[in-house]
DNA sequence: CCGTCAACATGACGGCCGTCATGGATGTGG
DNA sequence: CCACATCCATGACGGCCGTCATGTTGACGG
């Protein structure tokens, strides 16, 4: 089936995620997997779902997150091109308190998650690279939470700052509120500490958009950075 | 060599980390590890450490932890008989900032890293455990993020008594200053919740253990309503 | 039996930040 | 071009909890 065009599938090729994989193995995950489209701000999956399939982002952007029961929603994870989400969903058979969604439209390759298990049986190959997936999540989880126990706030948002800016360059396209369902916080805290960086003149800040002019003053605090 | 009695093998055969592996699969980890003893407080690998073996308790209890400059510890995992720890370090070459000790005499098989990745290629059944326990773990993490967003002291430390009283039973021997760490806060508000506990009757405390006699009230979310 | 230390317990204070409120700026659709 | 929604920005207030301080209790060794 063509749903895949060459340069789509050159995307896996160059992919972090498949370092040291040997191209035919990773091609054949079109094989077996087909194309989804997410429009903007839909649901991939919702909370309490057993999220079966396997998802690798082709263009666009997921959000993993969860809420709490007093309605604070914090965002675990940004699923960009090339990257995996829900490695081990497959594994687990407990559903998972996570929802996903596009964070902008987003394609998809979808794979069901009986045949990614019988597609890592058969190319092993692929098990170290899963394994270091998941540990620098794991990682990232753990630092986020030091992170939270340091409860400066300002500490927290321009460290989720200098990661964006590591991961999407700038300027980044997020709001406020965006940005503080990462960092843990409310939206006035984050403009506020913004608008202080802002006065140093170590950021510029538009509507929806965030120019960094100095990266380097924002990893200024602190050890370790966040996969975000 | 006969490191390792027949009872302590059986450890093994029951631990919910190997279900599922067939018993030979499982011993043969014995063959390619050796016994190390750590009393009490000592360091198994300290921060910044590439802890390159996988280790597994045989008795005794680990504690994964890890200090922000500030000086606050904080504790990650609480690492039992017949569970694994580092399971991941084989695979991922950067050093961790995690350290690892004894919170009590504890004996574990050591595993070489590259040997336990021939084993994990040699015998790929287990790689389903192996997923499957990094799951739970990862949950977990974001199970306590979430935690603390919700910002309020007493509800993790009651949740942190819970958690503890279904994987150690009671009494629990831990001190204030080992559940702050856990719940991510201090001793003294530690204290102080526990005091609440104990003048409601959910629980008994002594120096170094508490008696836990209502489980089902530690997890009551709306504690606040039920202290006024 | 006593000295010492670690842990328990509790009170007081102060700062951070979450909440609410208000107003202005920007983008969008009809 | 105007109405409206969304986001940005900033001020004021109050509560939670981290910090410090003080005293008590229990464990252990000689």
């Amino acid at each position: 089936m063509a749903q895949f065009t060459q340069s789509e599938k050159d995307v896996f090729r160059t992919a972090p995620f498949f370092k040291g994989v040997p191209a035919d193995v990773v091609f054949r995950l079109f094989d077996i997997g087909d194309a989804v489209h997410f429009p903007k701000n839909t649901h991939v999956s919702a909370i309490g779902d057993t999220v079966d399939p396997v998802f690798f982002v082709m263009s666009g952007l997921l959000r993993i997150s969860a809420c709490s029961e007093s309605g604070r929603r914090i965002t675990f994870l940004l699923v960009k091109r090339g990257e995996p989400y829900n490695l081990l969903g497959p594994y687990l058979d407990c559903g998972r308190f996570l929802e996903a969604e596009a964070a902008r439209p987003t394609r998809c390759l979808r794979i069901q998650g009986n045949q990614f298990m019988t597609f890592v049986t058969d190319h092993p190959v692929i098990v170290p690279n899963i394994l270091r997936w998941i540990g620098i999540g794991l990682d990232s989880a753990n630092s986020r939470i030091l992170d939270l126990m340091e409860k400066k706030v300002e500490n927290r948002v321009m460290r989720v700052l200098s990661t964006l800016y590591e991961k999407f360059g700038t300027p980044l396209l997020f709001t406020s509120q965006e940005i503080s369902e990462i960092a843990g916080t409310t939206p006035e805290s984050t403009l506020r500490t913004m608008g202080q960086l802002r006065d140093m003149g170590i950021i510029t800040t538009q509507r929806g958009q965030i120019r960094i002019h100095d990266p380097a003053a924002l990893k200024n605090i602190e050890f370790g950075s966040l996969k975000i």
